[in-house]
DNA sequence: CATGAATGAGTTTTCATTCAT
DNA sequence: CATGAATGAAAACTCATTCAT
């Protein structure tokens, strides 16, 4: 089991433990393959408890969805100072990220697995979490354009492919990351923004990004 | 119904008519989704003949795979020009498979949305895949990094991570371009290929990397 | 319907009421021929409950097999007073056995004709309880050779071939005082005793063996 | 396979054939376990050869019990010189049918096993096989009786009774026999002749039949 | 004659979901 | 609140049986 039964508990704590209970199991087993019966087990309650507070199994992950992406994109959010150069911002992005899904592989494997694979109600759930990343790696790119001094002929549709294709190997890069034994989630980091920011053009000719080597707080 | 509901057709026919019909509901529904009962109505041939055929639905979408997996690599080494300089190169490649993604999007989901999220023995078929994709373009920079005089002192792992950057981005702009209306596999395979080449570094700097100009045939 | 529909009992009660319903149907269609949905209307429960309590039809068959099996042989052992003389023993063995089993048609089906026809897990249930019985009765046949001052020059292999005999004429016998109208538990007892302790040779003689004439309780 | 697929033989060797495969699937298998596939490839033809020549699943397994029955009788028949005293001739008999279900366990499963447990049609088939066995014991105890100079005061149903209970004896015998290696057909004959003839009691007194030692034709 | 192609009907089994207590 | 008891609906899979060639 889990978690201890303790009986009488607040509410708001139980239904927490079956949200773990919950991201943890769709995340090992997916979606369908996941029981109620294996969910309730391992939260230690019994199964009608967690219909009356979370009502169906499609709104359990539904819920499993929002708090996971709201903690990813919270984990990324705070990770980010906004006054530094928009290199370092996206850097402390991309820490961020990756700190954040490896330490969460459940939560991580049902954002990027389990909820697009499973048709719209749940689809939707993560494009919009998406959105926000892609709409903050968007901005940074606009504001580097501007500051470039280079008007915004980089087109509307032109930013959001490139913000779609960071982002796309951000979450490709994840998944190799955790599947991938010795790869921390800095190196990740850095491999990905050498690859984003000075291109692999710039890489052949020896002239990468270069990670700021300020002493850090460890990743864990 | 899908097909046309002709009776006594050899089993080599019957056995593709069986895979369209897979590929397409497996992709559209999800492995677990799908059920054997539609698959057979879509293909219009009953149940029991889907059976005889391809054993079970484990061996079903294993078929699927492989014919989606084998039908996509073959549809980028036949798209790249080995004789070219390896940027051009890259972008063939890229080209081919947008355009080829663009071309069976369901056989792209199940490839890259389904195969990957119902376990091993599936993993395992696309991994395959991924990885002929990925060896090729290590290969490429490997390439490069030689042509640019410079010794592998881009690690071993570095590049690992780097091919896998710049696959996992393809992956996600081809599932982008498929549900974005207006853009193209060409544009897509273009935004892809600055940012990959070029970085966004350079691109804020005015300085992308160009398609070329030459007079091709027309992306469908 | 075989069970009156009441709502709501205990599991153990259940059980029993399910356990009936499949040894009348196993006994009656044969166990491959007997449908789970079935035994579950005919025990007045829905399908998914019987899974529920008893796993799988194997299990609730191997469940039947062994529930049977122990009555029968209790039925045997708390019918024989073991400080008898062993050809009195032997009587009221073969009395207990034959009544049990036309008390018990089905459980006797399925003991004696659906267990052993269906490959090991079942058939090596039923050898058990028959090898309990074979024990009694070889142990009767030893002690009386030794209580007629004769050495067991009576080979192992030779008594377990005449107790496999004697226990397989009454598995016989039993059959046949099912399906004969007119036969009693206690006439099918007194023709085995009779055949199996003078042997046909002295009956032909005109020395049968009694079977004693004190006032039983009536049979059934 | 079984059989060489040889092309174009007279309809009644085929016929054997499928006969053959049949009563082999059914003895390993059971009725119901049985394919119609598996008996057909077995045979080497084709399954709708199988239905043209033999109708249905139904009439093949009937077809199979009443060529084992007639194999089976006959070969007791046969086995049996009528001129003898009856004891001999009991004697003989039961050296035949051990012999016999000896050299095929698979056609003695389906008579033993398989008929009785699936039902009317085929339990009536091996009944009237059945019936011509206890018809001839019946009167070989009536004989007896007689040159004992006893009138049948042995009430027609004990007679019966007693027949029934030989022939069970041996049919429970031959499966042992067959189960237990190092036990011949012989042996198992002389165990079963000495316990019906001498009876448990003469066997305690050390008064055992005898069975004849002339030098007889190997068994098997 | 002989066979590859095809299926209707039924099997066991599982699961999300709900009462009654 | 909390739970043991219970089920409707559907899934994967199999098989005896029959045409069309």
């Amino acid at each position: 089991m889990g978690a201890v039964k303790t009986k009488r508990m607040p509410r708001a704590v139980r239904e927490q433990q079956m949200l773990d209970a919950a991201v943890r199991t769709f995340g090992q087993r997916g979606y369908m393959a996941a029981s109620m019966d294996e969910i309730a087990e391992l939260a230690g309650v019994s199964k009608p408890l967690v219909y009356l507070y979370l009502n169906s199994k499609e709104d359990l992950f539904t819920a499993c969805i929002r708090r996971e992406a709201k903690a990813l994109t919270e984990a990324v959010r705070s990770g980010v100072r906004r006054e530094l150069p928009v290199d370092r911002q996206l850097w402390e992005g991309l820490r961020a990220f990756f700190t954040h899904t490896a330490q969460n592989p459940d939560g991580w494997a049902v954002l990027h697995l389990q909820a697009r694979t499973h048709g719209e109600p749940f689809a939707a759930e993560v494009a919009a979490m998406r959105e926000e990343l892609v709409a903050f790696v968007t901005q940074l790119i606009v504001v580097a354009a501007r500051e470039a001094h280079r008007d915004p002929d980089l087109a509307e549709s032109e930013v959001a492919g490139l913000a779609e294709a960071l982002v796309g190997a951000a979450e490709s890069l994840a998944a190799w990351a955790n599947a991938t034994p010795g790869v921390t989630a800095r190196q990740a980091a850095a491999t990905l923004m050498n690859f984003a920011w000075a291109g692999l053009g710039n890489l052949m000719e020896g002239r990468p990004w270069s990670p700021p080597q300020e002493a850090e707080q460890p990743v864990l």
